[in-house]
DNA sequence: CCCTGGTTACAAAAAGGTGCGTAATTTACG
DNA sequence: CGTAAATTACGCACCTTTTTGTAACCAGGG
């Protein structure tokens, strides 16, 4: 998804959001400060390769705020910007779409009523 | 992004949602029951393999209604699903969550503020 | 050599595009 | 009248492009 076909907002904010990491870090984030090393242990499939990328494309969509330490094992911190905490319940209140969704399909033949809220 | 990695609602709900086209076909069919020939003049760009593999994941999602008629030529319709229509605010939230985000990060170097709200 | 956070190069995998085939019926043409 | 073409919504096979993974390397203090 390399370039938009619509200019329009709701094109660009999928575009960031679009995958599977970028809703999973920000709800990591959405618990507090975190550490590069904290989010892969958060994530534990993740490579590392992508985590940097997903956060990159997250800290330049002003989603995620990085502050970087000097120091003797160098610190990096990764924190939720304030349009980044405004984003958590919306985010939020699509998984709970999707539940009630799944739930109240009649003919739902999948496994959809198995999901767990954990987000 | 083909497995999902956390069994929760959200990573789900991205699942389906994510990419150029699922948020792009919703809006069409927002409008409306539209045939596949329609919905290919909405988007131009995008490919006949690409459109009935879209439309058949918002339909498994339960999002859209697919209903075929006999005929002549075949004739196809779709429409949003009642769950599909109660997803169409939450997108439309975070579009204007983007456009506010985009409007009020100061150093904000990037074209995000002649984005056209059209969606 | 270790640590953390990151970059780069190369390879594998996934996504996406192109074009052809098909159904059944109408219309167009010689 | 017989035949060919057009229409609609795809499925399938093949090929290119994009994304993601793997692994190796870098910095600089301990």
């Amino acid at each position: 998804m390399k370039d938009l076909v619509s200019r329009c907002p709701i094109e660009e904010v999928m575009q960031v959001l679009s995958g599977r990491w970028p809703s999973l870090l920000i709800y990591y984030l959405s618990e507090g400060t975190k550490r590069f090393s904290d989010l892969q242990r958060d994530n534990p499939t993740i490579s590392h390769k992508m985590l940097t990328m997903e956060l990159r494309k997250l800290e330049d969509a002003g989603i995620v705020q990085r502050t970087e330490f000097d120091g003797y094992p160098r610190r990096v911190e990764y924190d939720l910007t304030p349009a980044g905490l405004r984003l958590v319940p919306l985010i939020d209140a699509l998984g709970d779409w999707w539940e009630r969704a799944s739930s109240d399909v009649p003919g739902d033949q999948d496994v959809a009523n198995d999901h767990i809220k954990m987000i």
